[in-house]
DNA sequence: ACACCGGGTGTACGTTGTACACGGTTCTAG
DNA sequence: CTAGAACCGTGTACAACGTACACCCGGTGT
């Protein structure tokens, strides 16, 4: 139980040492992270089989599991080995630091939306994720905050472009699925409309028929600018009430 | 598979009708529905199995497919009950509005994690969640904005409400599968520890050494107060830019 | 020369969602 | 009042999943 996390950690944070002994691997860690990554964009994260990956490798199934201790830690190495492709947030004044920051994990999210679906219960992080956060965090931390308002600041907007991120990977995930787009998709849906009647959802309707839901606003563009605005807002002002937890869940 | 679709919207959206022929029913749909709610709240998303919930009900796993077509509809149909627990918002001021719109979601996402684990690859949207999403709404739209303004502005506040209902949730699922807290959890990580050195990760290490992680706010409260501060800076300003989706993916 | 370590393979098991056929029950049509 | 249709619950069966285990064989150290 315990050695299997150390395991864990081992295979993420050190390199991998070369076997002096046996026959040359004809596969490697690597080379299974890469294509189980290259499953996971083509065809989904559902789609993210020991099988499937070792058949585009042209390897038996069994064969994945000399360089991976299971689908777990192959899920994060892959987890990992995503983050390495963001840029390091440079130094510079917060709010463009922040902005940069939030602007690769949406890049990187909208190149791996299944990054977004991983059920990640626990899941071990990996150096290239934690140096990317630290990177985040040095930018904060000039403005003379304390340590945990730091971590609050850089976390606010890690947890907004995740919201935007999930929503979006969902919508990604369903158009590959049905192989219908967004748009079209719902437009199919007659059955649907005609329970969006003035008396249950007037709202709904109003904003329908003024076409409001026709010429929607990029949610990460607005979004990710009211956050900072009201990141702004905190960081000015003088005496910061420190939210503590009430509750520990 | 049009039919399919349009079977789960009269699924959700139109009351079942009761069958004048054949036996009485010792199950219903609302009760299978309640038996999965209850599995999953307890033991999690990943224990939701269909022969699981038949268990719990003390019937054959094959009896839960004469109320319900199949799991993927059953899930529909879950996420709709739990959207019917909370409560609309209340017609009043904006901000007080959309704060509570996002406690009853967070109160929503902390009594039942598993909403935001669901992969939900499109979806289909139920009655209850579409008039709280309605209520949502109205409590914005009397502030002159247009109304696709009046969308972004509601669920930018979701967003960030999923975002930390992430997080949270893969916490919550992590100690039940382990049977261990996350701070003994993350304590146990020693192999960890070692390699968070303050060449690799200086802001880490920094926080770390000055209690920043053991004093840490609450995300939800904390990350709240800052989304309606930027929403209050965007509502105030008087001629506020039009953000349009650049890429419609 | 020989033992051994490690890479790749093949088979097999338990678990998942669910298709399908079946037998019993209750209402409706004639 | 009876035949038949509609419907409920059950049991068996199958394909796909992750992966434990036993196996063979190639290359390196002693």
């Amino acid at each position: 139980m315990k050695s299997d996390r150390d395991r864990s950690v081992r295979l993420l944070w050190e390199p991998p040492a070369e076997p002096t002994r046996g026959p040359k691997a004809a596969l490697s860690q690597s080379r299974v992270v890469e294509a189980a990554i290259k499953v996971a964009d083509a065809e989904g994260v559902e789609a993210l089989t020991m099988r499937r990956v070792a058949e585009t490798l042209g390897f038996t199934t069994m064969s994945l599991y000399r360089h991976v201790p299971g689908k777990s830690e192959l899920l994060d190495l892959m987890v990992d080995a995503v983050w390495g492709e963001t840029e390091h947030t440079p130094r510079g004044p917060w709010r463009a630091g922040l902005e940069f920051f939030a602007r690769q994990m949406w890049a990187m999210y909208r190149a791996h939306p299944w990054m977004l679906q991983l059920t990640a219960s626990r899941r071990m992080p990996g150096p290239q994720a934690m140096t990317r956060q630290d990177a985040a965090y040095a930018v904060v931390s000039e403005l003379g905050l304390a340590t945990e308002e730091i971590v609050a600041v850089a976390t606010a907007v890690s947890h907004f472009v995740v919201g935007v991120g999930r929503t979006m990977a969902d919508r990604v995930q369903a158009e590959r699925e049905t192989g219908v787009s967004e748009e079209d998709w719902w437009n199919g849906r007659e059955a649907l409309w005609e329970h969006f009647t003035p008396d249950r959802l007037p709202m709904m309707t109003h904003i329908w028929n003024s076409g409001g839901f026709e010429r929607m606003l990029d949610d990460f563009e607005f979004g990710l600018a009211r956050v900072l605005d009201g990141l702004a807002v905190f960081i000015e002002t003088e005496d910061r009430p420190l939210v503590r937890p009430q509750t520990c869940l």
